[in-house]
DNA sequence: GAATCATATTCCCATATAGGCATGTGTCAA
DNA sequence: TTGACACATGCCTATATGGGAATATGATTC
């Protein structure tokens, strides 16, 4: 029985997932092609079983694979998983981009003009 | 004196904020204009409290602006604090879409004949 | 000033971390 | 079989929630 939802688990969705900067590195890294978790573990400066755990949470919503290999375990980056997230913040890509904003600039003058009317 | 990091809090980073949905549904709200309170917890049937606490974190990310009109607060978008997300997600975009896919089946081909001729 | 409306803040609680450290598990080599 | 290596997991602690309820703050109207 849930007694209490205090914040939702790292591992409910990519964005929770992916809220942890350290993980966000583990897959800019795993972009680079897949790899060992001591690797990882080096070249973040982060203790082995502290990438173990981020790896959990990144397998947890799909955002990395497995694989074996003799004694070490090689991880891969399933970009899929951040689909989601894209969709979501591509809505609003029109507060940045200048495309928009010149449109933006467009739209704005028609309502002055608009207002003007109403005025008159 | 700081003494354990658990995670991080939710108004550090646009990731923090974003990563709870009420939080994202309010900005798809705002999306189409500015709205008071008791709007946004009307159309998303939360308690006017809860909605407050959820404004309070997007304003600490900057995810949205406030203006005093009378008793109310209207609340606008502020895109800009979603670009970090957007440029972070982008470097992704290869791996779900059409475009990319297809180009990724032409590297594994190539791919493929290396391999051929090294055996050769 | 009093009552009312709109919003913000505070208090309490159970929960899920992330880090540090120790230890368990599985694989390969001598 | 015994080490040694690579990795996963368990335990402990302090922290920051998010929800519910009550209350405080601020502006408007009577």
């Amino acid at each position: 029985m849930i007694r209490a939802v205090a914040r939702a688990a790292t591992t409910t969705d990519a964005f929770n997932a992916v809220a942890e900067p350290r993980r966000r590195q583990i897959l800019d890294l795993l972009a680079g092609g897949e790899r060992p978790v001591n690797d990882l573990a080096r070249l973040l400066g982060l203790t082995q079983p502290q990438v173990s755990k981020h790896l959990r949470v990144l397998r947890a919503v799909g955002a990395v694979d497995v694989r074996d290999e003799g004694r070490q375990r090689l991880y891969r980056l399933n970009g899929h998983a951040l689909k989601p997230i894209y969709d979501w913040v591509t809505k609003y890509e029109r507060s940045w981009s200048e495309r928009f904003e010149r449109l933006d600039v467009v739209l704005e003058e028609l309502k002055d003009e608009e207002r003007r009317d109403g005025e008159s």
